[in-house]
DNA sequence: ATGAAAGTTGAACCGAGTTTCAACTTATGA
DNA sequence: TCATAAGTTGAAACTCGGTTCAACTTTCAT
């Protein structure tokens, strides 16, 4: 609930900051000692806690220094604007979640089970990150490039899977629309039982993967 | 494009900031004449312009007397806060989306065609009016309760319409957690077909409604 | 017609929070 | 060991936009 990134176990600090492919906003700004890379860690938490509770606007770097325990003045070593820590927190929290998918859908069935999977991993990860969740969402607002880019990837990803289910014959084809418009609609669908069953209410994620992977699989026809 | 709140037919000025049970923040602030209730509506129009524009951060009231052609101080007659208008807005633009689907939705062949159209209704308004689904997706962080209240309303009468569609045998009863699970999951893929198809990208909402609803009525099975 | 109520105006106030910066401390490698 | 680079500090400058308010104008009921 506190959710720190290294509970997470965050993956690259300096590519939170410059980025799996170029560089973000500004460079020059990455930690070149040990000891620049660990408060880079601290106020990158901080502002985790920060923004995860308090939403980008009430939130302040006041506020992530403070919790980060490091002064005011450092926060700009590392970063150009309140803007840009929430963006490298965006691309961080977008790789959490994938990777936190991914090993979980390995051993699936079949095709369509594995979109079950996906679901109930999602489901697991927002019960314990509502952090992660909010601060995705706010990324609409806040860092529309990055929440973008995180929801195509994400559809993608679902639809390669759909892809796959039509090739072993899991799957009906329907030409490329439908197979896009399944995958939005699927990712919609987790992104709303998520709001619903694991940021409002609590549910067994397992119990709603399952209702939600029936109505993919078979609809609701009786 | 331009999204001015007549154009929607608005409903109910003085309702916006009423609300429709009880007041919502303060009141006092409901114009007492013709004069009054023109200016608030010129006020309305331009929050919703510079609100869907800019969102909530980057807009100012300023912006918003400067579209409006009023005076800095007028916008204070009319509303406590910057938070107040929007807050406003989110409940009006919550009816408007309402009251655009449910003629659409009456003559359906069966209950799940319903939700076809439903859907494509949903698909045309969000073509037309951006700023709108962008100004309650913003309600998540500016007016938490409001926000909460168009998800949890909207998913309260798609679950009526499944469980009409369960008592005319025409889906499978599952049990209540299952209906809730189809209602939100419904509403889910309804709001990002929206923001894929909608937004960010244009394509026959006709089309898309019917491969969602195929996905809905038989699944993806072969 | 006339006075009170409603509505309008915009300059000025105000607080809050971002950003800068020059002095200072710690680490590193030659 | 010493010089240089990296990192840290926090007070103060600066910006910006929300909010107030007292004077002024319009409307409307009597």
């Amino acid at each position: 609930m506190s959710g720190a990134v290294d509970k997470l176990g965050s993956v690259g600090l300096a590519d939170a900051l410059v980025g799996q492919s170029g560089s973000p906003a500004s460079d020059g700004k990455a930690p070149r000692t040990a000891r620049g890379e660990k408060t880079l860690r601290k106020i990158l938490d901080a502002a985790l806690a920060e923004f995860g509770q308090k939403g980008f606007h009430d939130s302040s770097i006041v506020g992530i220094t403070t919790r980060a325990k490091v002064a005011l003045g450092t926060f700009y070593t590392y970063f150009d604007s309140k803007e840009a820590v929430f963006a490298a927190l965006v691309r961080d929290m977008s790789q959490q979640v994938r990777d936190h998918v991914a090993p979980d859908i390995e051993g699936a069935a079949d095709e369509i089970d594995r979109e079950r999977l996906a679901l109930a991993s999602y489901l697991r990860f927002v019960l314990d990150h509502k952090e992660v969740y909010r601060i995705i969402d706010e990324a609409e607002f806040v860092d529309p490039a990055g929440f973008r880019t995180h929801y195509e990837t994400a559809a993608a990803r679902i639809a390669a899977r759909l892809e796959q289910a039509t090739a072993k014959g899991q799957m009906r084809d329907d030409g490329a629309l439908a197979t896009e418009v399944r995958a939005w609609a699927i990712m919609g669908m987790n992104v709303f039982l998520g709001l619903r069953f694991g940021v409002w209410g609590r549910q067994d994620p397992e119990l709603v993967a399952a209702h939600a992977n029936d109505l993919i699989a078979r609809g609701v026809q009786p």
